[in-house]
DNA sequence: TAGATTGTTAATCGATTAACAATC
DNA sequence: TAGATTGTTAATCGATTAACAATC
């Protein structure tokens, strides 16, 4: 902390830079190689070390972690256990989220049964599909619900965050219903741009789009 | 084309700034964008009305395809048509690409019955997984190979890009024998970061890791 | 103490945006 | 022609990296 602020401690406090984006999103990278470092029983890592298991500078990792404290020791590293702990603590996972997966097909089953978010604070909480033949079936412990029963059931469980595997086509009428029942984090999989108020965040995987980027590399290395 | 070029025409060519991953990574999106266009009709538009469809800038969409060339019309804006099929070249999707799919379980089995690849130049054309029990039965009209056999079916087929969905201790092993066969892109959803020669293009999808970047911003709302 | 590594500042690098001449 | 929009340059913005005093 620096000790020229000018401000009082709380209001040093609202000043201090808040964490672009991109940093955040680096966090989870942190989190998980940190956990396998546990498990592997390292209890002490420097930035340089971490930051060659996941191809990251040492100087990016220690600019990361300063946007939110002095999480290591000089000439030491950091505790990997401690730094693990206060990573989850600052991406919230010292809590468990209740989430709504909507749409049940071959995408979204693969994901109720998928145990990495369970084991990493995120559990599907409420599952959704608009065709009949599901509805009212059970899957992994919960019931399908109707997708009409989105808002309700999302705003009774006071559900924050929802996973779409849904087709295009339906996405967006999902994504209303998930916002009017008060869902503000969105992962979609649907390959439409989805419009949403300010205040949600949404997130997409397209690994289409994905794989695309790719064959423009591809097909360079073919002419050549 | 810049007229005052002082190497002659085949140098200039070559001296053209090569664009920025980032640029690559948009293209797909803007294609996306413009299949939708095309399929309700549209027959032209501008970098103003695209970029409104995905959240980019009309600035950005300008600058990106300048990398490639001049597709516009001063006034009027872009043929749908026209550059979608401008981008589909840059990218590679004039051609199909035979792709090999490694990890049949809940995943791997949505992502082999999953249309989107398919229709958009990505053809699974090999399925790999090392369940005794899955090994020779077909699906989606192929059969399970052992992933003992990657690298000689990979080579065989002159596979280039590969698909990795097994759990994360098997997922290096299973990009090294992809390497040896000789795939130049993976995409993964193992949740490790993997080691690959230079020479190998490499993209994650990670789920629990975007869930994750969101929960930060969750949790900072609880709070207020 | 000497060696190692942090946290932070300043420099560098690269990407985005604004602006506008060219031109349809 | 007047209005619209491109392609491109220059300005701005933001992210990454290098460097080093602080300190374990």
């Amino acid at each position: 902390m620096n000790g020229s602020c000018i401000f009082g401690l709380e209001e040093c406090v609202e000043h201090l830079e808040s964490p672009p984006d991109v940093v955040i999103k680096r966090l989870p990278l942190y989190a998980r190689s940190l956990r396998y470092l546990l498990q592997e029983g390292v209890s002490s890592v420097s930035s340089q070390e971490l930051g060659e298991r996941i191809n990251v500078t040492a100087a990016q990792i220690r600019k990361d972690l300063s946007y939110f404290g002095e999480f290591g020791k000089q000439g030491i590293g950091y505790d990997v256990e401690k730094l693990l702990h206060q990573i989850e603590r600052i991406l919230g996972l010292n809590q468990e989220w209740p989430a709504a997966l909507v749409g049940i097909g071959h995408l979204g089953e693969a994901i109720a049964r998928y145990e990495g978010f369970r084991t990493q604070g995120i559990r599907i909480s409420a599952m959704f599909d608009s065709d009949q033949h599901k509805i009212g079936q059970e899957m992994t412990g919960l019931v399908i619900h109707s997708v009409d029963q989105i808002d309700t059931i999302v705003r009774e469980m006071a559900i924050r965050l929802a996973i779409i595997a849904v087709p295009g086509n339906f996405a967006q009428d999902v994504a209303d219903r998930l916002v009017v029942g008060g869902v503000r984090a969105i992962l979609s999989y649907a390959p439409i741009v989805l419009q949403v108020p300010d205040h949600v965040w949404v997130r997409y995987i397209d690994p289409v789009a994905v794989v695309h980027s790719m064959t423009y590399y591809l097909a360079r290395e073919e002419e050549s």
